[in-house]
DNA sequence: CATTCAAACTGAGGGTTCCTCAGGTTGTCA
DNA sequence: TGACAACCTGAGGAACCCTCAGTTTGAATG
């Protein structure tokens, strides 16, 4: 009984699924609008629900950040390998890099969290974001065993890159996204040969 | 008489200034162990002065976060002009750029203020982002013209990556600092020759 | 159905921080 | 030694955090 792999335990009661589901909803709405540390008793609100029922599912706002970006970072993840085995290593790399920005500031303050996270087990979001280290690193070790990329660079630094790009992003994203840029600038300075 | 050259006006009565000095202080500790989100009450306890006193000096938690870092990046402008012309254009550049990472990243959250005032005018730090702006174009253009730096590189994105790198040494400065690193990497993404 | 009870929900409430403002204090100038 | 602007104080309303005692309800069971 009770056979859930480890990763999620969600609520079982028809009532709790529902509420789960709204308060979801509404944290994504929130955190788009107001970066991650929008109102708790807003968002609760918004989903018509006491605050405590959002405390029941999501006892730490870092939970709730977790649960809402688990679907876009697992996708992120299911694309490496997919990348890894349809394009030549240095384009599934710099593809895998900007989309992997992109996720990462999905809204104001996730990258943050993400990076703590990274080298913070306990944190909600540390199994996904060690996957990520994996997928990253794969697709990296891939590149430079092609000679495509400075073998000297580690996955870590590759993931300072990555969240420093994805850091301007959240900032400037309103006004002109400029990321794309800065990550071609920054490709520029781990790759081996001109393109 | 009241001839402040639009800068800053300093209180003028001796308790004032006694105060606006104490606070300055507990404000630079609490920020350097806390982040730009330290608490003002504690802030305005630390300086034995009343929270209403904090906030008749300091209108704004951005107006007091400018004034503890004033100094620091007063001190990168003058840098800027030295370097210009005591080193060779591209040494200048990425002389001062790392100078500007580490006072950027003085404590938690300053780099944030730093971006949104280096846009948004009617900010306190933004007089002072302005000139930052210019004394790092000024680099920029002399180590474009010696041929050093690409051309096609404006100053805003010189400072996208200064804040990015900026924001990760923030990060990581606890475990083991990276930046040097990073900027290292980002420079050669910038740079037209090896070195 | 009726019963049962764990799961789920509610919202009052204590704690923290923010910021304002009416009223009291004091440095300074004449 | 006034007189007054500058300065200081701290109570208090508002927003948000998070907890928990008490209540409701879905669903399993007889």
């Amino acid at each position: 009984m009770d056979d859930r792999p480890y990763i999620a335990q969600r609520p079982r009661r028809a009532d709790g699924q529902r509420n789960y589901d709204a308060i979801l909803a509404a944290a994504r709405k929130a955190f788009e609008a107001s970066g991650s540390d929008a109102s708790l008793e807003e968002i609760a609100s918004q989903a018509g629900v006491a605050i405590g029922t959002l405390y029941r599912h999501f006892p730490t706002r870092a939970a709730l950040v977790e649960a809402t970006t688990r679907d876009g970072l697992e996708n992120l993840v299911a694309q490496a390998g997919r990348l890894a085995s349809e394009r030549d290593p240095l384009d599934a790399l710099t593809g895998w890099m900007s989309e992997a920005v992109v996720h990462f500031s999905t809204f104001r303050g996730l990258v943050g969290i993400l990076t703590r996270s990274m080298y913070d087990e306990g944190t909600p979001s540390h199994a996904m974001c060690a996957a990520m280290h994996r997928s990253g690193a794969d697709l990296l070790r891939a590149a430079q065993t092609a000679g495509d990329v400075r073998a000297d660079l580690t996955p870590g630094e590759l993931f300072d890159l990555l969240s420093g790009v994805a850091w301007v992003r959240e900032q400037t994203v309103s006004r002109g996204d400029a990321s794309a840029r800065l990550l071609r600038l920054a490709l520029e300075g781990i790759t081996t040969r001109e393109s």
